[in-house]
DNA sequence: CCGCCCAATGACAACGTTGTCCAAGTTCTA
DNA sequence: TAGAACTTGGACAACGTTGTCATTGGGCGG
């Protein structure tokens, strides 16, 4: 900057009025200024203004997910990236691959590059480490999952009664024999899906059978294989419930491997593409996660705009989709 | 900072030394140090600290990509992240969407945030406005495309061969009315692509019709309609070959839904999730996007490291995966 | 013609950190 | 025992920018 000021033949304090289209300078030298900062290829510094800056704003929020090459959470970084790109703000954006350790890390060091707030999909139970960040007033907002030992803005799909009306459609077909495939118990997505389950089976008054249930599914591969065994059990199931989008896609293609996609219904939380466009197509519950990214960073705006209030949560409503698989009967 | 130094009783240099993990303070103000710091919650400032250093890093590279929710771009991204992750360095990611104003603005965002570096993946045919930041000393990466009027390091996937091998395996296959559907003709990839499409074409001495061609097919939804004219028109192809995954989508869709799966026959460019499992499976030419972000993000790497040196080109190989949708006899 | 006011411009300090350099204390060597 | 060498700690300036305040000059009313 220094260089432009001594090339238009002002002071610092007029370039940077200039860039910052502050009032009180003549088009004359605001013009030499432009065409001297053009000349040098000046770009301003972003982080020496924020240094200085009355309102301490870096135009970047962070983003914690839990892989960015997920479709799921892809589309929720396109969400935020919706939100944040309209103001100009940036998106600093990581995959946790769900180790609590990495969590915590990643958020110290954005908290370190002075994010202006955080949109962030908990990992494991256990959050608390996020405490002193909160008090030190950066906003933060959840998404997906509740966090475990703080209280916070929290952007949700519905969960519990969505999993339960999904299994008792698969039980009004007649079924009886229904596996449940979810993914890490710990998360509370995944369990409120399997109380879904529960309730449903309970309901009908229906035994849970251990041997039907995989809490624990970690992978597509995961969920390929265990669909597998499941099929090659002594009492096989007539139909699958499976709890998120990897462990659907691991199913279908087992199904379609072992030739068992029309003889055993198949219910999957989470919408993924090509569902529609498979024999038979595939019965989900759909979830919007774009629109759950676009909520969760205008929440972080307005906390960043407001006074603090009380957190607040949002609850997608997702929508249940028949498409075939889901229909097939015992 | 100020307020650890005062409350463990030292100078700022020392808290800045126990930070930095430098040597020369004793093991009791170390410690000292830290608790006090801990008690403050103290973050170090990541900007301010750049701002000072003599090396000018902020640890944090640009990704522009053209959509982070599309799968083969947010695989590249977490190619990207792979790398950086690794070294403690962090990903400012932003989709460009295929406007190349954005692209512009986006760029110079970045340079006012000081980035390290960047990856980019192209868009349209000028790039020139990247001439300043290459000067000013800027690493910065090609992903997927040349980049039009500058030079610099590329990474690519095969585009002519492949797409010359895959359009030769379809007329093997009997076929003579093989449809091509590309995207932007402006893209690197897409012409090249066609140009093999184009190629094969004539060796095997085809009459290339013009209106089996659609080169500027820009959504899955707009492949899907393409797809449906091609199959109602007056002499349908008996085979498509789609460059590029949306494309491939929106055709598998239309195809399926037309019922005419098993009787056109089809390659695309691209893996796509499901490609295995569907029926047929489509036959497809993969390109590998993580590991092309991994190069990329290492040639940027070794970029900040090293002395300048010539652009590099790395070429990535593609894998022809025989499946069943490209094995269809005309 | 004087004094006042306003618009335009600049000087200077400060943001949070680190590089440089110097001072004081301690231990070792001749 | 003097002096050298090393260890430990701190004062100060600087990074690139902006907030605050002072200065300059010209126009205008009286």
């Amino acid at each position: 900057m220094r260089d432009v000021a001594s090339r238009a033949g002002v002071s610092l304090k007029t370039v940077s009025r200039v860039m910052n289209d502050e009032p009180g300078v003549s088009d004359f030298l605001s013009t030499k200024v432009r065409v001297a900062a053009e000349e040098l290829d000046f770009r301003p510094n972003l982080a020496a203004s924020n240094l200085r800056r009355a309102d301490q704003r870096t135009a970047t929020i962070g983003l914690l997910i839990e892989d960015v090459a997920n479709p799921f959470f892809a589309l929720i970084h396109r969400g935020v990236e919706d939100i944040a790109s309209s103001r100009g703000v940036g998106v600093l954006s990581a995959s946790v691959d769900r180790d609590p350790a990495r969590e915590q890390q990643l958020v110290a060091a954005f908290a370190s590059r002075r994010v202006d707030g955080l949109v962030l999909v908990p990992t494991g139970t256990e959050q608390e480490f996020l405490a002193p960040e909160m008090r030190a007033g950066m906003p933060i907002v959840f998404v997906d999952r509740e966090p475990g030992g703080v209280k916070g803005d929290l952007v949700l799909s519905e969960n519990f009664e969505p999993a339960r009306l999904a299994v008792r459609h698969l039980l009004e077909g007649g079924h009886r024999n229904v596996a449940f495939l979810g993914g890490a118990p710990l998360l509370q997505t995944s369990e409120q899906r399997y109380a879904g389950y529960l309730a449903a089976m309970q309901e009908h008054g229906l035994v849970i059978r251990p041997d039907l249930i995989a809490r624990d599914v970690r992978s597509v591969a995961e969920a390929e294989s265990v669909t597998n065994q499941l099929l090659a059990s002594s009492m096989p199931p007539t139909a699958l419930f499976t709890a998120q989008n990897l462990i659907s896609t691991g199913a279908v293609r087992a199904l379609h491997i072992a030739g068992a996609q029309h003889r055993v219904a198949m219910v999957g939380f989470d919408d993924f593409e090509f569902a529609d466009v498979l024999t038979p197509a595939v019965t989900v519950i759909a979830q919007d996660p774009r629109l759950m990214g676009q909520l969760a960073a205008q929440r972080v705006f307005d906390r960043i705009a407001g006074p603090p209030r009380d957190p607040v949560v949002s609850v997608v409503p997702t929508q249940f989709l028949i498409r075939g698989s889901g229909e097939i009967r015992a």
